[in-house]
DNA sequence: ACCAGTCAAGGAAGC
DNA sequence: GCTTCCTTGACTGGT
């Protein structure tokens, strides 16, 4: 089974190995010169941490790594609007991601991205949709820096954010699909959600953009199943990613009053499906790398 | 050292 | 139609 770490190691986290960050607020109540040295120097840190995090999955046999979506906080902000390269320690980054690499070689490791949350490509206004592609050309910038491919081997997963006519918004966010730069085109798939009175099932993805990949999520399908079994949705997203291995996502949610809700629990009662197909699965619990190997002991448990 | 409040995004959901 | 919520982990400032 191949499994893949969220952003975070909880092993590396406890021992003080954290991220770094900067709200554009913090950045505004100081000198420009002072918040920009912090922010290169905090950008820089990141880079660090996500290199010690892919040694921690290499060392545990962990077989991807999710990249945090806040390693360069603040410059995708409209105000600021800055490149990584654009930055005085570009240098700097550029050798860490150059040695990043240089470790990426002696093990493999399929890296990928969420974006955040609040990506949206189908919104009215354009102020949304061009934060949203700034947001996502950093993510290509970083990938570049990694010397990842152009293809869905390392894939940028979003949502599509807005429900209500799929036919109205499908539209919308192939207008803006068709115009992002290949470095961005070449990644991008796309994955289910679970609003109560939403529209974005695997079914209606699978219908509405039958040339993208499709990112199957455990957790959001058992919410929203749009009359698709697990195993018949499984399959269909599977196979929308043709000649590429899918990279889908597991999780459980908490349990309240009897009922599973969309909130991420700390560890897994259980462990993903192949169905006897390749597939890796993002792990989207809690706990991060303990999950992980619970569900490895849970899968061994059951051969 | 610890704790509660803060921060960011844009659409959903609740009143 | 307006307000609150969602989400996350680290930052900030007060004790």
């Amino acid at each position: 089974m191949n499994l893949s770490l969220c952003c975070i190691s909880k092993s590396l986290s406890d021992e003080g190995h954290r991220f770094k960050t900067m709200t554009y607020t913090q950045f505004c109540k100081k000198p420009q010169d002072e918040s920009m040295n912090e922010l290169c120097a905090r950008i820089l840190h990141n880079f660090k941490i996500t290199h010690r995090t892919i040694k921690y999955c290499q060392e545990n046999y962990i077989q991807g790594y999710r990249l945090s979506s806040s390693l360069a906080p603040v410059l995708t902000h409209k105000n600021v609007n800055l490149k990584i390269s654009d930055l005085p320690n570009y240098p700097s980054i550029v050798q860490e991601c150059e040695s990043i690499q240089q470790t990426l070689q002696k093990q493999y490791l399929r890296i990928s991205a969420h974006p955040s949350e609040y990506i949206t490509l189908s919104s009215l206004d354009e102020n949304c949709i061009k934060n949203s592609i700034l947001d996502l050309e950093q993510h290509a910038e970083i990938f570049e820096l990694l010397g990842l491919p152009k293809s869905y081997q390392n894939p940028l997963n979003i949502h599509i954010r807005q429900d209500g006519d799929p036919v109205g918004i499908s539209k919308r966010v192939m207008k803006v699909y068709d115009s992002l730069p290949n470095s961005v085109r070449n990644r991008l798939v796309i994955e289910n959600n679970d609003n109560a009175k939403g529209v974005w099932s695997i079914k209606n993805l699978l219908k509405y953009f039958p040339n993208i990949p499709i990112t199957f999520d455990t957790l959001h399908h058992k919410l929203l199943n749009d009359d698709w079994t697990h195993d018949y949705a499984f399959h269909s997203a599977a196979d929308s990613w043709t000649f590429f291995t899918p990279l889908f996502h597991y999780s459980e949610g908490i349990v309240e009053k009897g009922k599973e809700t969309r909130k991420h629990a700390d560890m897994p009662t259980s462990y993903p499906t192949n169905y006897n197909r390749p597939v890796f699965w993002d792990v989207e619990l809690k706990h991060k790398c303990h999950a992980i190997f619970k569900i490895r002991q849970l899968a061994a448990n059951n051969l």
